[in-house]
DNA sequence: AAATCACTTGAACACAGATTCAATTAATCG
DNA sequence: CGATTAATTGAATCTGTGTTCAAGTGATTT
């Protein structure tokens, strides 16, 4: 840390012409409030977010669901990934965990519908990745 | 898959009161369309995007960035993450990978700052994940 | 031009996460 | 009720990812 202000300090020196320790740590907490705007609590549910969508099968069943526009059946997921029952009741339960699926019984079925998050996700990430590049 | 195609069988005996192979059929490919309406490829970039932002050093970067509303040093990024330099830089290069952040030299400094793309995947994400639990 | 500086790259290691197998729960069926 | 079925859970394993250390690049300063 004691590098980094270093050089923080030689850069604000080139930035504003002339520059004081003052002007160093007023940097310095200028960008320890741009990372603490929202809370930590709120980033790393963010985060549980993320992670839940950044795997190729979860990912997946999140598409499908999305895409179906209605609930689907375990037994019917199991037919668009490839992984074993188990792998994909882990999936699932790490999707629902973040709030990008939600579950309900019928019988001895048990059906499983997209959330809004997974669709605002979903939808904000595919116009993304397909215009801008 | 034999497995997964029984009990997908049983379910549509369910759920359509009779259900002959051709349904069975029918609905194997229904589900197959809904995983492949968009490419391998788009998915595949999408996922990395996801990859990309699914990491506390990584996100904390692009919140910080968003938040900024302006170009950034590295020296001054430095300060808001707790890695070594080569981690920092690391981080940036995934980043900047997967679109979500753009770099300029300036001398012997590099600014960076974050894309559009990063700009709608915080808005959503904030939004989403504050909203709706 | 040698030295310093800002940042990047590659290799190595250590840890976290994804998947599977085996066992379990909750529900229906005979 | 015992058996079968759908789905879940936990333990174990194996792969992948994040981080660091050491070395490298390109720019600037003296």
């Amino acid at each position: 840390m004691a590098r980094t202000t270093e050089r923080l300090r030689r850069y604000l020196d080139d930035e504003l012409e002339e520059c004081c320790s003052e002007d160093v740590e007023r940097r310095l907490d200028e960008l320890e409030t741009l990372g603490t705007v929202l809370g930590t609590e709120q980033v790393a549910s963010e985060l549980d977010v993320l992670s839940a969508l950044a795997n190729r099968t979860r990912y997946t069943l999140v598409r499908v669901l999305v895409a179906a526009e209605e609930e689907l059946c375990v037994c019917e997921l199991n037919a668009v990934v490839d992984v074993s029952e188990s792998g994909l009741s882990h999936a699932i339960s790490k999707l629902a965990d973040a709030g990008l699926v939600a579950g309900r019984k019928d019988g001895r079925w048990k059906m499983y519908r997209a959330t809004n998050r997974a669709v605002a996700l979903v939808t904000v990430l595919e116009g993304s990745v397909s215009t801008d590049e």
